[in-house]
Parts: C-alpha cells; sequence; structure tokens
RNA sequence: GGGCCUGUGGUGGAACUGGUAGACACGUCGGCCUUAGGAGCCGAUGCCCCCAAGGCAUGAGGGUUCGAGUCCCUCCGGGCCCA
C-alpha cells in the first residue's frame, strides 16, 4: 500500500470501475425490499454550487448506505433542462438554449461524476427532450378532457417596454429585471390547472406525511389557507340584486357600519351612479395600476371611496353604505366584504381614516376583564372571540356559538350559508416564452369561432419545439417567440382539416417536475409516461432531498399530480414521497449567501481539485445536520482532510502485518481493545445514519480512529487481526461518506467486491456493551466524584464505592442522608439534609 | 400581529427517551521532529481562582424535579412562512 494518501489517483479509479461494472444500476438485487431515494432534479447552470454538493450528498449517504444493508436502491438523477436562464441567455449571447443546456448538462454530469455519487444513469433523462415533454402535453390532455384545465383571463406582471409578461421573478422593486421600466398588471388569457378542486384532499393528505418537517407542513397549511366562515347577502337599497361577502366572524355582524367591495367587484359599475361615479371611476382606474403586494400590505395606508349606495343589513335592517376600497380583493372569497371596525383591524383603520362609525358588539369574556369603554376612546379593536352584546337576540352568545345560530338563520332566510373558501388559487401555468413545453392546442376559425381551443390527438404528440434562428425570435420583446414562427403557428385543425393555428404559449417547468420521479421508472417508455406495473413496484419515493424554497410550489404541484396520476389509473399513491428532508443553505466564509457579487463563491471542483472528492464529501457532511445552515470554512476542509490521510497512514501502516492475519481467538488484552473500538464504532456509525445524524457518524469514526491511531506496533498475530478486521470494518462503514478512499483500503485488506455492494457489517453484541462503567457520584445533584464499576452492580455496591471515595464524604459527614437515587448503569444520587 | 423553527466554549457542532454539559472537529497555546515549515506527532484548552479545594456556566428570569440544555410559564434576540 502506497504511503501516501492519493485521491488525484484513486479517485478516477474507483469511479471507473462502479461504472463498469454497473454497481448503482437498480432492480439488481431479485426479491430485495426497494428503497427509491431521490434528490430534486436540478436546473443545469453553468457549474454546480455547493448548495447541490450538498443536496446530492445527503441522498448519496442513505442511497449507499441502503444498498448495503440489502435494499434495492433506486437513485437516478436526470435535468430540469427547460426553463428561464437559458432562453434569457440566449436572448443576451444568441446562443441556442438547446445547445447552452447540453453543454450545462454535460458539465454538470461530469462534476456529478468527480464527487462519486452513485446514480444509476442508466435511468438519466432531460425534461426538454419531446420523448420526455411529450408526456406533459398528454397530461394536459387528460386533464383537459376532466376538465381540470381551463383558460381564463387573470393578471399578469406586464413590461410595457419589453412588451412581454415577466414572471414574479423577474420584478424587482416594481420594475422589470431587463429593462427597468415600471412593471403593471394586466388582464391577459392564460391556462390553468384547476389545482383548487383539491386543495381540501391536499391539505388532508398533510396529516398523512409524518415523515415530513413540520415546517413545510405547516406552510402548505398556510399557503392552501382554508377558512370557515359564511356567505352573507346584504340585499341592495334599491332592491337590484344583493351584495354576498365572505367572513369568518359572522358573530360580529351586528357591528358592521359599511360593506367593502374590491374596486374590480362586477357590481362596482352599477352602484356607482350618482355624483359619487367620477370619483369611483378614478379610484379603480387608478387601483388597476397599483401592484397587488402594495394594496395589501399591512402596514399600508387604506384609501377607498363611497360608491352612493346603500344596502339592507340581515339583522337590523339598517342602511349599510357601500365602499370601494385598496384592501379588498376580487379573487378572494367574493370579493366584498362586511366591515365591522369594532373587531377587524383593516375595518377599524379605514374607519378612523373617513370617519365611518365603530360599533362594539362583542366583549371580553371571563373573569378579570374589564369593559374596553366607548369605542371612540379605543386605539385598537378587540379582535378575539368573546362575547356577543348589543346583538339583538343573540347578545350574550358566545362567539362560537353566535356564529352557528346566525349563520342557520342565515341559511333560514334564504340570505347565507356556511362556506368553506381557501387562500390558494388555480395554478396558472401558461408563459410566452419558447424554451418550454409547447401546449397541444390549435385554433380553428371554422371549428372553433369563441376559441376555446381545440386539443391536439393522442396520435399526433408531441407537438415539438421548431428549430429556430435565435436572433429573429429570441430578441425578449413582442408577442411570444414561438408566434413568430409561422412553421410552427400554421398547421391544420384536427377536426376540419383546414388551416389552423397553434398555440403559442408553452408549460410552466413546474409541469415538469410533477411527475419525473416516475419517469425514472421506465425512461424509454414511449406508450404511456411510465410503467404502471413498474409505479406499484417503486413508488413512493422513500427519502426526498431538496432544499425548502420549494415548500409550496413544487411540493404541492406535484402532489396534486400524483392524485391525477392515481386517478388515471398510473399509479397506486396519491402521496408521492413518504420523507422529505430539506436541507440547509451553505453560506460562504463570511456568512453571507454564496454570491458572486460578495465574492465568496467556494467552487465544488476547485475543491476536489485540491483535495479529492472524499474529503468534500466528508467535510460538507461533518459541518453540521442537514437541515441546518452552514457556514463554509476552509479550515474545517483542511480537518477533514487531515483525517482521511490520517486513517489512510493508520491502514497503510499496519498493512503488511495486518492485512492477511487470521486469528481464531480467544481475544484478550489489546487485541480485544482494538475489536471493541471497532465494533463500537459500526454500531455507532449504523445508528447515526438512520436518523439522520450524520456528522456524528463521522465522529464516530474519527473517535475510533483516535483510539486506534494509539496501536504503534502489532506484536501477536491476535492483534494483527484484529487491525485488520478493524481496518475492513472502518472502510465499510465510512463508504458512505469517503467512498475512493474506502473502496481503495478494502481491497489491500483483502476485498474483491466493492464496498458499496457489500453488506452493511453486524457488529458483535458482545464487543460493544462494556463490562466495567463509569459511575457518577452526586450529591444534592452536583457531581463529586467518578467510580468506575461492573455493569451489573446493584444499588449496594455502588453505594459503598461511592461512599468510600474521600470527596464525597467530605460532603456527607455530619449531614443526615435523606434519600438516595440510584439510576442503574448511570449514577447514584444522595440527597442530604 | 399569528404560526413554526432557533439561541450551548474563541468557532462549527455533540448530548437519541430529564441522569457526569461541551463528544468530534476547527482555532489558540506549549512541546517534539525538522535546514525550514503553512507538513507530521504529543500535550493543554468553558469561565472565576496562583494551584488545589471550591464556585459559576447551555439568551434572561421564574417554576416542576433527588436531578433540567432537555419539561412548563414570562421575557429578549435571530430566522422562515402567513398576514
Amino acid at each position: 500500500m502506497n504511503e501516501r494518501y492519493e485521491p488525484r489517483a484513486i479517485e478516477p479509479k474507483w469511479q471507473a470501475r462502479w461504472a463498469a461494472e454497473g454497481v448503482f444500476r437498480a432492480d439488481g438485487l431479485a426479491g430485495a425490499p426497494k428503497k427509491y431515494v431521490l434528490e430534486m432534479l436540478p436546473y443545469p447552470s453553468g457549474a454546480m454550487h455547493m448548495g447541490h454538493v450538498r443536496n446530492y450528498l445527503i441522498g448519496d449517504v442513505f442511497a449507499r448506505y441502503y444498498r448495503m444493508r440489502g435494499f434495492d436502491v433506486l437513485h437516478p438523477m436526470g435535468w430540469d433542462a427547460f426553463g428561464l436562464p437559458a432562453e434569457n441567455a440566449a436572448i443576451k449571447e444568441g446562443v441556442h438554449p438547446a445547445i447552452r443546456t447540453k453543454e450545462n448538462i454535460e458539465g454538470f454530469r461530469a462534476e456529478m461524476a468527480s464527487l462519486g455519487y452513485s446514480y444509476d444513469w442508466t435511468r438519466e433523462i432531460a425534461t426538454s427532450d419531446p420523448a420526455y415533454y411529450r408526456w406533459n402535453q398528454w397530461f394536459f390532455l387528460r386533464l383537459l378532457e376532466r376538465k381540470m384545465v381551463y383558460r381564463r383571463f387573470s393578471k399578469v406582471n406586464w413590461c410595457p417596454s419589453c412588451l412581454t409578461v415577466i414572471a414574479n421573478e423577474q420584478v424587482k422593486d416594481g420594475r422589470c429585471e431587463r429593462c427597468e421600466s415600471v412593471v403593471v398588471e394586466r388582464e391577459m388569457p392564460e391556462w390553468a390547472f384547476r389545482i383548487t378542486r383539491n386543495s381540501q384532499d391536499l391539505l388532508d393528505g398533510l396529516d398523512r406525511l409524518p415523515e415530513w418537517p413540520d415546517r413545510i407542513l405547516a406552510m402548505q397549511r398556510n399557503w392552501i389557507g382554508r377558512s370557515d366562515g359564511t356567505e352573507c347577502d346584504f340585499v341592495l337599497e334599491d332592491g337590484r340584486g344583493a351584495v354576498r361577502v365572505f367572513t369568518t366572524r359572522i358573530d360580529t355582524v351586528f357591528g358592521c357600519t359599511y360593506l367593502v367591495l374590491a374596486p374590480e367587484h362586477p357590481l362596482v359599475d352599477g352602484l356607482a351612479t350618482g355624483p359619487d361615479r367620477a370619483a369611483v371611476r378614478a379610484f379603480v382606474e387608478k387601483m388597476a395600476n397599483t401592484p397587488r403586494g402594495e394594496r395589501t400590505a399591512e402596514a399600508g395606508t387604506k384609501e377607498g371611496v363611497f360608491t352612493g349606495a346603500y344596502a339592507r343589513h340581515p339583522f337590523t335592517g339598517d342602511a349599510v353604505p357601500i365602499w370601494i376600497a385598496n384592501f379588498v380583493l376580487a379573487d378572494y372569497g367574493t370579493g366584498a366584504v362586511m366591515a365591522v371596525p369594532g373587531h377587524d383591524s383593516r375595518d377599524f383603520a379605514f374607519a378612523r381614516a373617513y370617519r365611518l362609525p365603530i360599533r362594539q358588539v362583542v366583549q371580553p369574556a371571563g373573569p378579570g376583564h374589564k369593559p374596553l369603554g366607548p369605542t371612540d376612546s379605543w386605539t385598537e379593536p378587540f379582535t378575539d372571540d368573546g362575547v356577543l352584546l348589543d346583538s339583538g337576540i343573540y347578545s350574550g352568545l358566545p362567539s362560537a356559538e353566535a356564529r352557528h345560530r346566525l349563520t342557520a338563520e342565515l341559511q333560514r332566510r334564504g340570505l347565507g350559508t356556511a362556506k368553506v373558501t381557501y387562500r390558494q388559487k388555480d395554478w396558472g401555468f401558461s408563459r410566452q416564452r419558447y424554451w418550454g413545453t409547447p401546449i397541444p392546442i390549435v385554433y380553428c376559425e371554422k371549428c372553433d369561432p369563441e376559441r376555446h381551443g381545440i386539443p391536439v390527438p393522442d396520435d399526433q404528440l408531441p407537438v415539438r419545439l421548431p428549430d429556430i434562428d435565435v436572433e429573429s425570435v429570441l430578441t425578449g420583446k413582442g408577442e411570444p417567440p414561438l408566434a413568430k414562427v409561422p412553421s410552427f403557428v400554421n398547421t391544420t385543425c384536427p377536426r376540419c382539416g383546414g388551416p389552423a393555428r397553434r398555440e403559442v404559449e408553452t408549460m410552466d417547468t413546474f409541469v415538469d417536475s410533477c411527475w419525473y420521479y416516475a419517469r425514472y421508472l421506465s425512461p424509454n417508455l414511449d406508450t404511456a409516461p411510465f410503467d404502471a406495473a413498474l409505479a406499484s413496484a417503486w413508488l413512493p419515493v422513500d427519502v426526498y432531498v431538496g432544499g425548502p424554497e420549494h415548500a409550496v410550489m413544487h411540493l404541492l404541484y406535484f402532489r396534486f399530480w400524483s392524485r391525477w396520476m392515481k386517478i388515471l389509473g398510473l399509479s397506486p399513491v396519491d402521496e408521492p414521497v413518504t420523507r422529505l428532508i430539506t436541507q440547509g443553505i451553505v453560506n460562504g466564509p463570511d456568512g453571507r449567501k454564496m454570491s458572486k457579487r460578495w465574492g465568496n463563491v467556494v467552487a465544488p471542483s476547485s475543491i476536489v481539485g485540491r483535495y479529492g472528492a472524499d474529503t468534500v464529501r466528508t467535510y460538507v457532511l461533518f459541518a453540521g445536520p442537514p437541515e441546518r445552515d452552514f457556514d463554509w470554512s476552509d479550515d474545517q476542509v483542511e480537518g477533514a482532510h487531515r483525517f482521511l490521510k490520517r486513517l489512510w497512514a493508520l491502514a497503510s501502516t499496519h498493512h503488511a502485518a495486518a492485512a492477511a492475519a487470521r486469528h481464531a481467538g480467544p481475544w484478550e488484552g489489546r487485541a480485544l481493545e482494538i475489536r471493541r473500538l471497532a465494533h463500537k464504532c459500526v454500531r455507532r456509525v449504523g445508528e447515526s445514519i438512520e436518523r439522520l445524524s450524520f456528522n456524528t457518524a463521522i465522529a464516530g469514526v474519527m473517535e475510533c480512529l483516535n483510539g486506534l491511531g494509539v496501536v504503534e506496533t502489532l506484536g501477536s498475530e491476535a492483534e494483527k487481526a484484529a487491525m485488520g478486521e478493524a481496518m475492513r470494518l472502518l472502510a465499510l462503514v465510512l463508504t458512505p461518506f469517503a467512498p475512493h478512499l474506502c473502496e481503495e483500503i478494502a481491497e489491500a485488506y483483502g476485498a474483491t467486491e466493492c464496498t458499496v455492494t457489500q453488506p452493511w457489517p453486524a457488529y458483535e453484541a458482545a464487543l460493544v456493551v462494556d463490562d466495567v462503567l463509569p459511575y457518577a457520584v452526586q450529591v444534592n445533584g452536583k457531581l463529586r466524584a467518578e467510580v468506575q464499576l461492573p455493569a451489573s452492580a446493584g444499588e449496594a455496591e455502588v453505594r459503598a464505592a461511592a461512599e468510600a471515595e474521600a470527596r464525597v464524604q467530605a460532603h456527607l459527614t455530619g449531614r443526615f442522608v435523606r434519600k438516595v437515587v440510584f439510576v442503574p448503569r448511570r449514577l447514584i444520587n444522595f440527597v442530604v439534609g
């Protein structure tokens, strides 16, 4: 064995051998239980960053560990290859997105290989491949048939200079990221998935995901935003209809002193017929040009105008003035609210600003609450539940009961009903972009004069992206790029065969990532998106690793999609992932987010080049628990490298003596100690990996190494054999973390098979239990001494030994022992008076 | 404002179900080896105290307990999400 540890020599060697032997291929173990280990597929940009490295390492440790544990492991990788960055680069540099994407994928794949990830590359997919996106189109058509897709008008960010729709992410401080003009909202037609039809189901499903992080579950709950309330009609004074409001606080209805409609509410125009009409119109106009975020900000000013119209209060019969205001949104609830300034903070602020009356109809419940005094003196509303007052026959009822009774009464009179609403909106997924999946729809003047869109028949899929002249099509201005490609746009109608035009919008890339995990099961299948029989065998994904930034977009969309895959008979599961792990961020050494701007980016390739992949792997996993952020530290990288060098040095020092040594026992003295160290380490590493504590797993190996390092020369055959066994065990248990080094050591110590295909070692139970333990001796809970005693020692024995300690006696003499607490194997505590 | 998470040495972090706080690593200091060393090895390292004895220590304060980093209450700071 070489004296020097040379990662540059050994790492490529093993990477080549793994590839040649196909050791990471799934389906290799007949009859073995399965584990599907998956990491979120990357968007392939110019180079990998440390966040990627960490993400894939977490998955890789599981994949390698479970493989050794005897599972048939599926651990695939692919490319989220469509998307804006490639298209933006094309606009800027004139390189076709397909070319740039291909280059980037090759770069990524090479970097991944250099890190020694255990992927089954025979299943690699790229979402920009027509053989893949064809099935996006297929899913689209299936959902369209089931009325889960529709066309709607919706507000989008419009850049008046670039003449295009831009994504939320491209709006910086209300301005276009590219040209800095002020972005406006514009009504545009778009395609949307009716995901809200599954809102309740998506919410209920969260209860069946015990192995997801609580904060992700909470974020999804918030995002879906179920609220239980009441819809209630306020009949217009002129008798021409009613304003329907949604409220979760119908118990405060007697405190309603005005109504507020969203400026976009359809009734607005008909209501404002009087002298206020001009003011109302001006206000509506102004709001149309104000971004939504600005309008709803809690701290923002509440603005509104009176429409001049009134409605009848459903319980008191009073005339209630109808206002419109910025803080009410058309697409939430009914787009109208009953304002109760005494018990809602926005209504309170608005009432104060416009001198509208404030009425108290709920008082704090329970003893110890004083009356709140006249509302004129209030500085804030009372928004908690309480007991009703000044509410007719409902006075004196607690809020919760009043809500039931009031809702029932409304229902009886045909003026309202209990209603559940969700904050979640339908998912608008069409994009005015080139580099995405074409939406398989054509428009025919003859068959479809209303432009609903005619679906492209399945046998004409995929609708391929056309080849384009990059400079003339990807200008970043004007109509969607595909509209500028006549050969694409002009087609024939699938119904009448006459001339027709194709839909020129493409799909959001979140569609691609909704089902990719199932495509890995049968990546080349051309008769279905994936093989349903394989889905039954492999789904759900057992471990899914990715960033928490996807908590509500991707992770909600793909849960939606998996439900429909089940309905379509493709998959047996409605929840796609059993255990979700969200990894923390790798910050720069300065504690700031790694970014070119701060000049603190640490490139994985540079660290691999200097120290080797095993050092990067060991450091990144040792730096802290997977879920936590950490700051990059060059010193700690050195430390990880030193550890591997020391392990190498130990293996190399004893190689000649220990590699081939054999001994049948008995084991005693130093040989026994060596075996104890190694077997304890095996147990500790396994247990640590199971509970996602990779840093302590590595610490366990370090500790073992420190213990073994004390041994300089091996005397007896037993010692030699024990050391040989120890090296073989360490090489196995460290394999998930530093696989190349471990392969090399294992080979030098006689392994003919790769460590990854060897079974995880079992430890000998007798070697991991200590027969002598340190017992803590406390007096009144304070540590006073420590005694070494047999593990089996009883209270009397421990007590006798403890009392014999001088330091203990000093605290016991002259005092009365009131009680003795004895914890077997741990401590004894004298409670003295 | 509501929800969730979080606060441990000079630093990253250990402490799984309440039971010897600070594993492991970095850094620092001292030593050895070296022509040299930013290599390697050995030792020390929470704070107060000359040492020991002792005392104090897990953001602050209180509580439960023989015993609290861990459980409960109040407060303060940091993060994320929702308003």
